[in-house]
DNA sequence: ACTTGTAAGATGTATTACAAATTTAAACTA
DNA sequence: TAGTTTAAATTTGTAATACATCTTACAAGT
């Protein structure tokens, strides 16, 4: 009698199937990226529902980012972009924020970032060349007491070069991880002193395979770069936690 | 006059308001993972606001995974797990999904899987072996007619390794693009005769390396064998478009 | 041609009422 | 006393109506 009797009403609620039915309709492109929907009285009349119910459905599928509602205007789809799911994990990573998380993006960090430099190398166009370049003498330029603004930009560099291999996918798994880094900043990059120097030589050493479009060259300086990282994090948790 | 008249109006509907309140207030932990919120009438009189506005902020929060409301019960807040994220990444690849999504996938997939499988090699415990073999072992005696088990199985294989980094960050990433795989199948994997021998091969080479901790043989592994996932890639391209 | 005013149409909010599910506690039975 | 049933109270879901506010289009006036 376990299998037998379950999943029998839908236990949806009626908001939730019109949010389903809509939802459906964007993904099978029924209801195409940029194409108005039908206004609230006329969807209300579609379905046979009351306008409470269609709003709610509505308010869901705005939330997830599927459409986008104008006062006085109306309702449109609105594709999904790549914000929308930066956006998200931004928020998964600020919810599961602890202690922990930061091992974790290190370890991604030196598995992923090598491989985008490679990348990047092979994909940057002169903008990409021009704005890191910019980047890098923002970044020799700021003043050594300012933390806030020279690991700001730090984050930058490598958030240029992600974007620089021009594939969607590798940003939206980076980006809200750089987002993050700067609430990592009192874990880390507070704690040494002579910095910047090194960084500022890293990064030239990276960008300089990048705008020469040598792969291998590129893979192996960030290898290093983050490497050095990585003694830092664990030169702060030794000082820090065992004494 | 340029900048004394601009931005009056916040522009954000009440509704809009509330849902950031009640979402700052879950992210910085005043309302912990777990607690049960407020009843609605409640937080009406709370906020001084209509049922209707705060109900179409709840919505929100519930649609976007934060909140989880049950009829007759309450609202309580929930935590925004991994699932959630893997659902916001696969309605991402669903909207996007075009003929030049695939080489993405397929360039994301050779820049991270050797990293991933060499991570694998040293992270992986004894049930993740145990896991990974089942599966070789399922895929070696599946009906080589059978398609779609077949490239499920290998879809597994890939994800099974992704886990075996016990990296969450590494799980988001992939899981989602696998689950994806299966819908590019009759663009690549149908294509080729003798293809399950070859990949049985690779996976078992793969196994091997993973099982003995040896991340080198692990990554060049890995890397081969999407070499060859991307040969077939470009085969097919060429005798389908190509003429 | 430009500005202003007006009206129509769309979404946003408020109010009231009731439906449906859950929880709680009382009443009842063994 | 322990367990079950019943009933009431609480909570979320849906409906219907009214009005507010924003956008757009178009007419009127300068």
């Amino acid at each position: 009698m376990d299998e037998l009797f379950t999943n029998i009403g839908s236990k949806l609620t009626l908001s939730q199937k019109i949010e389903r039915k809509i939802e459906a309709a964007i993904r099978e492109k029924k209801l195409p990226v940029g194409s108005k929907l039908p206004t609230e009285r006329e969807l209300c009349g579609a379905f046979g529902v009351s306008r409470t119910a269609l709003r709610e459905a509505l308010r869901r599928l705005s939330a997830r980012g599927l459409i986008e509602i104008t006062k006085g205007s109306g309702m449109t789809v609105t594709g999904f972009k790549v914000d929308d799911a930066i956006k998200t994990m931004d928020l998964y990573y600020d919810m599961q924020f602890d202690q922990n998380l930061i091992p974790q993006i290190i370890e991604v960090r030196r598995l992923f970032e090598p491989q985008i430099a490679g990348l990047a190398a092979a994909q940057r166009t002169q903008n990409d060349l021009s704005d890191i370049q910019e980047n890098i003498e923002l970044f020799r330029a700021c003043d050594p007491d300012n933390i806030q603004l020279e690991s700001d930009l730090d984050n930058k560099f490598h958030l240029l070069i992600a974007r620089a291999t021009h594939n969607p996918i590798v940003q939206i798994t980076m980006e809200p991880i750089y987002s993050l880094l700067p609430r990592m900043r009192n874990f880390i990059y507070a704690s040494v002193d002579d910095e910047k120097e090194v960084t500022h030589e890293s990064h030239l050493l990276i960008f300089d395979a990048i705008n020469k479009q040598k792969h291998t060259d590129a893979t192996k300086a960030m290898n290093e770069h983050l490497d050095r990282t990585y003694e830092i994090y664990k030169r702060y948790l030794h000082t820090t936690f065992e004494k």
